[in-house]
DNA sequence: TTAGATGCAAAGACTTTGCGCACTT
DNA sequence: AAGTGCGCAAAGTCTTTGCATCTAA
């Protein structure tokens, strides 16, 4: 079995098979991305990159995610915070995002598969399982239910 | 059967128990997300706040909104575009959002049944059925199933 | 060589905050 | 009178864009 869906050089070479160019920076982001545990901000993609190559700018990073994602090397999705995370696109699933902690959780894809099927026969709208949180309440914040001022503004 | 679930006057006594005062502004914004047929950005609120009171702030609607959500008199959800939008708290339901032509569809909630129970049940996760909408394609979108350079990104 | 890529700075969109005056109660 | 609310301007966060320069192919 492979260890992932994608490695370093299979993103490089779905770049060689457009006009777009192989470059440091996107070699640097490619590497991050594919090391990387769990959902990245352009930010903290910037950080790691920076790192290694310290001279590329957050402006480079925002291009280069724009292009991997119309390449579909990458996906994004909006987790309940202002930025958006990163992640490559072999990894898709649900998430939840808690209104209370913020923190997210990834779910399994199937959880979304009967609401899916109701969307489409009823609305004949199709589900993307991955690009927005479900947002609510986690276990833990609802069993420390008390009211907390300015803890939660999503 | 009542009208609405929120008049300017509910909104108007539910300030009054409290420490917070009654004002032009917020009277102004009541009515107008009472007279509101959909889901207003803060940006068109303080358009039409403004054709009433022309020097009511961008910034005094913000706090506005932030008063009312507190006291549960509105809710804002996120549709998929960078503005938030806010409706009156008694007009709760889900939110389809089309990745590709940015329209937002309601739905009603009952939708949501299913997988709320089910997330409850797995994850001990309470779902927020309003506050996000759901990403994903539109039935036109889908048709008309041609590559568009830069139509979309949420 | 030449079209694509980058760094830097500036601009943009949305939202929050500080401050002193005005208004509600 | 006392404390809340407001307008204005500035700051903050995240993201995009313009432009001159540099680089991959």
């Amino acid at each position: 079995m492979p260890e992932r869906e994608n490695t370093v050089q299979e993103i490089l070479s779905t770049i060689r098979g457009t006009p777009k160019r192989v470059t440091v920076a996107k070699r640097t982001v490619a590497e991050v991305l594919v090391n990387a545990s769990g959902h990245l901000t352009v930010d903290a993609i910037t950080s790691a990159v920076q790192q290694r190559q310290p001279d590329v700018s957050p402006s480079t990073v925002y291009r280069i995610l724009e292009e991997f994602e119309e390449l579909k090397i990458v996906v994004h999705a909006h987790l309940g915070q202002p930025a958006a995370v990163y992640h490559l696109a072999g990894a898709v699933h649900g998430h939840l995002t808690c209104e209370t902690c913020k923190q997210t959780f990834e779910i399994p894809a199937v959880h979304f598969d009967a609401l899916s099927k109701d969307l489409q026969k009823t609305f004949g709208f199709q589900l993307d399982r991955h690009h927005v949180a479900l947002s609510g309440t986690c276990a833990a914040c609802q069993v420390g239910r008390r009211k907390k001022r300015g803890a939660s503004h999503s």
